[in-house]
RNA sequence: GUGAAUGUAGCUCAGUUGGUUAGAGUAUUGGUUUGUGGUACCAAAGGUCGCGGGUUCGAAUCCCGUCUUUCACCCCA
């Protein structure tokens, strides 16, 4: 029986290439956080049902990927639940799930170790997650993800230094259009005009959230239908489109909303984290205030963070924001913090379209040894041995075949120089040097070899 | 989870109102070339037409189901 090699849905394998890639973005991103003084973290992909649940709201626990208890747990539920009622049957035969981000494995991880950690943590984690969504462009079910966190501090320079990270990275990188857009959940707060309920400023947060995709008419309508003021609805309008730069549209704010307490909070905070930005570095431009900028997160208490690509298809590259209540759930109050993610495979993706990978190829061995004569066979060996010690990068081709064979397999793999040792070699005691670039070829002795492959190949 | 499109050789795709043995390009293998790759020429091999059922004398083609991939929604990185 033949099993067809289908991949699951949504799951992809990495091709060398793509691995180069990968790794070039995350040995990037890793030489600036060991910059900042943040610390790699990392944690199981598997956490227990009680970790996941009750994070994500409803409809993101539904993307939680559950995995079935190890025994035999048939008979708790044949005793217990009708076979047919599938949300009740779930909770008796899954006690764990895939990792669905990594914030919750962040906070479970501080307040199991919080007597050993040093606080403020600064910790970064780059792992995958899991979530059961439907793919498409630039989504996908398994994908990596790029956790940079502060916890245990409330002041506003950690805001500042995230955006200053961001920058870096980014700019390390070279990616080109990119826009961070930074905005403030009291402003929202203040627009909405519904300071005493939370519930009205999580409805209101989620509906304006969705401003840019479905446009300000119906989003007016839709926040009209669910009770909000002719006042906050035309405050809304006001700052969807603005112009005419940041500290103008700070202005704005401050005259129209900053008479409320949330409102003045907000831009009194966004106007020093913006200050400090600027100190540490972060150049005007790069980034934009955005009064309709919500994020789909209910958790977050203070600042919010979106970076978006000039016309590019997939959604943002990364977001976050301040928190301030995460802990509660695992029984740490006041553990405030702030984070901010990438998505690690939308980055690729946007840098792939920027064309910013020329430079990386899939290619490792720059020297292919032709394998062709039993009687060079001592000597064949023993020049690979040299090359290696010397620092080349260098292979064997195993079987003794003919050669167009081997030569077809170096043009391949694009591998650059190819060493012939055969009859003609052993008797005039040298090396045969073929270029598969130029295809040129020379005869060389081990020093004029060395120094050949060198000067070709930038060692050094 | 809701709605839509898609699936033919390893890959990219043709395939007529349902009608003989399902084609092309590219990649593969062999040869022209037993000490030399890219180019060219010659030849060969490669397909349960996603899978299962139905209609029909006859199905890649029509119908139903199912799965995959893609897109939109939901939500998010």
């Amino acid at each position: 029986m033949i099993i067809l090699p289908h991949l699951v849905k949504g799951m992809r394998d990495r091709t060398a290439l793509e691995i180069y890639r990968r790794n070039y973005i995350i040995s990037t991103i890793q030489s600036i956080y060991a910059c900042y003084g943040f610390e790699p973290l990392e944690t199981p992909a598997l956490e227990s049902r009680a970790t996941l649940t009750g994070k994500y709201g409803a409809e993101g626990e539904q993307l939680i990927f559950s995995v079935l208890k190890s025994g035999d747990f048939t008979k708790e539920v044949e005793q217990k639940i009708p076979l047919t009622d599938y949300k009740r049957i779930k909770p008796y035969i899954t006690d764990k799930g895939l990792r669905y981000d990594l914030t919750v494995p962040l906070v479970r991880y501080i307040a199991a170790n919080q007597q050993l950690l040093t606080f403020p943590f600064r910790r970064y984690q780059i792992q995958p997650v899991w979530r059961a969504d439907r793919p498409q462009k630039g989504r996908y079910r398994e994908f990596l993800q790029c956790d940079t966190d502060i916890i245990g501090s409330s002041s506003l320079l950690c805001e500042a230094e995230i955006l200053k990270l961001i920058y870096d990275i980014l700019v390390k990188l070279g990616l080109q259009h990119f826009c961070i857009k930074i905005n403030h959940r009291g402003i929202l707060t203040a627009i909405s005009g519904a300071e005493a309920s939370s519930e009205r400023e999580k409805i209101f947060c989620t509906t304006v959230d969705k401003l840019e995709k479905i446009g300000l008419e119906k989003t007016i309508a839709t926040l009209s239908s669910k009770g909000f003021s002719e006042q906050s609805l035309q405050l809304l309008t006001s700052f969807s489109d603005p112009k005419g730069g940041n500290m103008p549209l700070l202005a704005q704010l401050d005259h129209t909303i900053g008479c409320t307490a949330s409102g003045a909070k907000a831009i009194g905070e966004l106007t020093e984290v913006i200050t400090q930005a600027g100190r540490l570095g972060l150049p005007d431009g790069c980034w934009a205030i955005q009064p309709t900028l919500a994020r789909g997160l209910a958790y977050y208490t203070g600042m919010v963070i979106e970076i978006t690509i000039k016309d590019s298809q997939i959604g943002s590259i990364g977001g976050g924001g301040r928190y301030d209540q995460l802990g509660s759930l695992f029984g740490i109050e006041n553990l405030c913090g702030i984070g901010f993610s990438f998505g690690i495979d939308r980055l690729y993706d946007s840098m792939e379209s920027q064309g910013l990978f020329n430079g990386i190829s899939a290619s490792v061995t720059d020297i292919l040894l032709i394998n062709m004569d039993a009687k060079a066979e001592s000597q064949l060996l023993a020049l690979l041995s040299r090359l290696r010690t010397y620092g080349f990068k260098a292979e064997v081709y195993p079987d003794r075949t003919k050669l167009k064979r081997q030569f077809v397999y170096a043009d391949k793999k694009k591998i650059p120089f190819v060493v012939i040792v055969g009859e003609e070699e052993l008797s005039t005691n040298c090396y045969s040097l073929k270029n598969m670039q130029t295809g040129l070829q020379n005869s060389y002795n081990w020093p004029e070899l060395c120094q050949a492959l060198e000067t070709s190949l930038n060692i050094k």
